[in-house]
RNA sequence: CGGGACGUAGCGCAGCCUGGUAGCGCACUUGCUUGGGGUGCAAGGGGUCGCGAGUUCAAAUCUCGCCGUCCCGACCA
């Protein structure tokens, strides 16, 4: 603010030369310069709400609503009023801050040809989620989602040598994104502000670096920007990605569960959480312990035929047909391929593991018909026995086994006996039956022990605020980016991607801090730092020792809202409670004894503070240590 | 895209079933009052009842269609 003074003088006296007639006197032309640098509530538009709109659901959108921050447009579509701005303003100078230590800062078109997503191959595959418009010869457009199209577009067209390597890129932009269900306020959203970041190495050891300068510039980032992150292991995705890490908050109001352990450093997404499992003693064996069927009339399911033959659950083998659409690489059609998992009877399978295990290809769930045309027998008695014609999972076309890694080594399991009213004991996986794979398919549980030090893991729902990702060549290859290395050879370069969802920052930090009466921000994300309220504007000792107060803190470089309103005390009391700010001051009749009540929005303790003192008493609070 | 709910003043809601002058609280304007946790009193302003058709002498209310928003699920580089 102070290095900025001088323009903003002059700015303003030039925006005010047009209306200013013979009747404004220098005073009044002082006065609104005065109102212009120090922020008076009574002349802002902070239109504050008692009760939170009807659609509101979590808790920071109903703050964020009554707070004055933003109004809906429309469905997931949202105005930054002034508060709501300065905030992400914030939030957006600590990212740029933090990201020019390690990169260079582009801005980027959001209106994109469709010929750079038709090179990716994102043009199809994005589908609906792409926003897609004409211009008015027809030409097909699209509103850029993320934009490692055109960065490699650029990459391609001015990238030569392996000497102008590495590069790291990023923009601070708005992305567009046809959500089909947008929800909870800004968490998830038609139009938000990323901050993406592209990385070109040269070969996988560069690729390393730059990842790595990312998640150091990340980390900086959200310890600045006052939360409590962590850093999770993530599903990277069948295409190429062989790294990657979510930056995750954790919230009720999240949409992600978050796998973590409560001991060390463990952390990772459902889709790549793994568990060590306590053993288990297998069944004894009965007879010459031969596949054994059972009659088991009416028993479908896991827990009933445990239950009727008195066994664990642990004992049993659920057997769980699916079916995978993959495409014939000579004739390019579609067609399906059956997939047949064993699980342990008590867990449960997880699609987004089975869909890595099977390259990235969709699944779903076999049809009765199917099913009784694989087995020979109706769901509920499916079992591993006789299914010889399990192949290797690269002969397409063909049936696999998979079967998860809990069943490894396992003996005496029990399991359907693809007959109807019928279970079998005594299955041994590699003995009665010969997996394709043995995978990992299973989700996690709350409660088991960490892979990596035993202790239990707990599981959350989370919000994603930043995801660093190893993307490898897919973008440089599809697009043809290359350079020349070192021996002269054409080479791709290899590629990273990195985001960070500015709004997400701000909801974040509101989940983490409020209460039924509002919320506070950490300081460096706040509107401002301090609002300085007059209890009684009718009082001239108060009225100007507040003026004097908020003048002093300004001067001293923090960020200050002076509630100046002509406002009975308790109004302003609730509204400064609801807004955001960390720090307020009471200005009331102590005045007279030259002292101020100092409350701090996180605990509302209250504290005397000498006017003399003020200064020095923010010295000590502020974090960023003015 | 499947399931559910809602749409009446800026916000929160009632009225609809049983058709007949559109209401309450907050907010807003004016005056007085009050001045440390949304002060009190008085007088006001503000509504094509989401849009369009239909039924009817008459529709916020009944019927049909459309649009919009929210919730659950599916989806989520």
């Amino acid at each position: 603010m102070r290095e900025f003074f001088p323009v903003l003088v002059y700015n303003v006296a030039v925006c005010n030369l047009a209306s200013f007639t013979i009747k404004d006197s220098l005073s009044n032309f002082l006065d609104r310069l005065e109102t212009i640098l120090m922020h008076r509530w009574s002349q802002l538009f902070i239109p504050t709400l008692r009760e939170a709109p009807a659609d509101a659901e979590v808790a920071s959108h109903k703050l964020l609503v009554r707070a004055g921050y933003i109004r809906q447009l429309g469905a997931g579509i949202y105005s930054f009023l002034f508060l709501g701005n300065r905030s992400t303003q914030k939030i957006m100078g600590i990212v740029r801050e933090e990201m020019d230590k390690i990169g260079q800062e582009f801005y980027l078109p959001a209106l994109n040809p469709r010929e750079i997503w038709e090179a990716s191959g994102r043009w199809t595959t994005m589908g609906e989620n792409m926003f897609r418009l004409k211009d008015r010869k027809g030409a097909d457009l699209c509103l850029g989602m993320t934009h490692e199209e055109v960065m490699t577009d650029i990459a391609r067209k001015e990238l030569r040598s392996y000497k102008q390597l590495p590069q790291i890129w990023y923009q601070i932009q708005t992305k567009f994104r046809d959500e089909p269900r947008p929800k909870s306020g800004l968490l998830r959203v038609r139009q938000f502000i990323m901050k993406d970041a592209y990385s070109f190495d040269i070969d996988a050891a560069g690729l390393d670096v730059s990842y790595l300068k990312h998640y150091d510039a990340y980390c900086r980032i959200f310890d600045r920007c006052g939360l409590k992150y962590m850093v999770i292991d993530a599903h990277s995705g069948a295409m190429g990605g062989s790294q990657s890490q979510e930056f995750m908050v954790r919230t009720p109001a999240g949409e992600d569960q978050v796998v973590s352990c409560e001991k060390c450093s463990y952390a990772a997404n459902m889709e790549k959480a793994a568990s060590k499992l306590a053993s288990v003693e297998d069944l004894a064996t009965e007879g010459d312990g031969g596949p054994l069927e059972v009659h088991t009339p009416g028993q479908k399911t896991i827990e009933d035929v445990a239950r009727f033959l008195g066994v664990s659950q642990k004992h049993t083998i659920k057997t769980l047909a699916m079916v995978i659409t993959e495409e014939d690489a000579k004739t390019g059609k579609t067609r399906t391929r059956p997939v047949v998992l064993l699980m342990r009877g008590d867990h449960q399978m997880n699609e987004a593991k089975l869909s890595t295990a099977v390259g990235g290809k969709a699944t779903r769930p076999m049809q009765e018909d199917e099913i009784r045309e694989l087995f020979r027998a109706p769901a509920g008695y499916l079992g591993p026995l006789g299914t010889e014609w399990a192949r290797d999972l690269n002969d397409s076309g063909k049936p696999i086994l998979l079967v998860d890694t809990a069943l490894e080594g396992r003996t005496n399991l029990i399991g359907g006996a693809n007959k109807e009213n019928y279970h079998v004991k005594h299955l041994t996986p590699g003995k009665n039956f010969h997996p394709t794979a043995y995978v990992d398919l299973r989700s996690v549980t709350a409660g088991e022990d960490c892979p990596n030090c035993g202790s239990p893991l707990r599981i959350d729902t989370a919000v994603e605020i930043g995801h660093i990702f190893k993307l490898g060549y897919k973008y440089s290859e599809s697009m043809g980016a290359r350079v020349l290395d070192r021996n002269g050879k054409e080479v791709a370069p290899i590629m990273g991607s990195y985001g960070i969802g500015i709004e997400r920052i701000l909801t974040a930090a509101i989940e983490q801090s409020n209460d039924e009466n509002g919320f506070w921000l950490p300081p460096s994300i706040a509107p401002f730092e301090v609002v300085v309220v007059s209890t009684n504007s009718k009082d001239e000792a108060i009225r100007a020792a507040s003026e004097a107060i908020a003048r002093q803190l300004e001067t001293a470089g923090y960020d200050v809202l002076l509630d100046d309103r002509d406002e009975r005390p308790g109004v302003k009391f609730k509204d400064a409670d609801l807004v955001g700010i960390p720090f307020r001051i009471n200005v009331g009749k102590k005045v007279t004894e030259d002292t101020v009540e100092v409350v701090r929005r996180s605990t509302l303790l209250k504290e005397d503070v000498k006017l003399s003192a003020i200064s020095e008493y923010f010295r000590g609070l502020h974090p960023s240590g003015h």
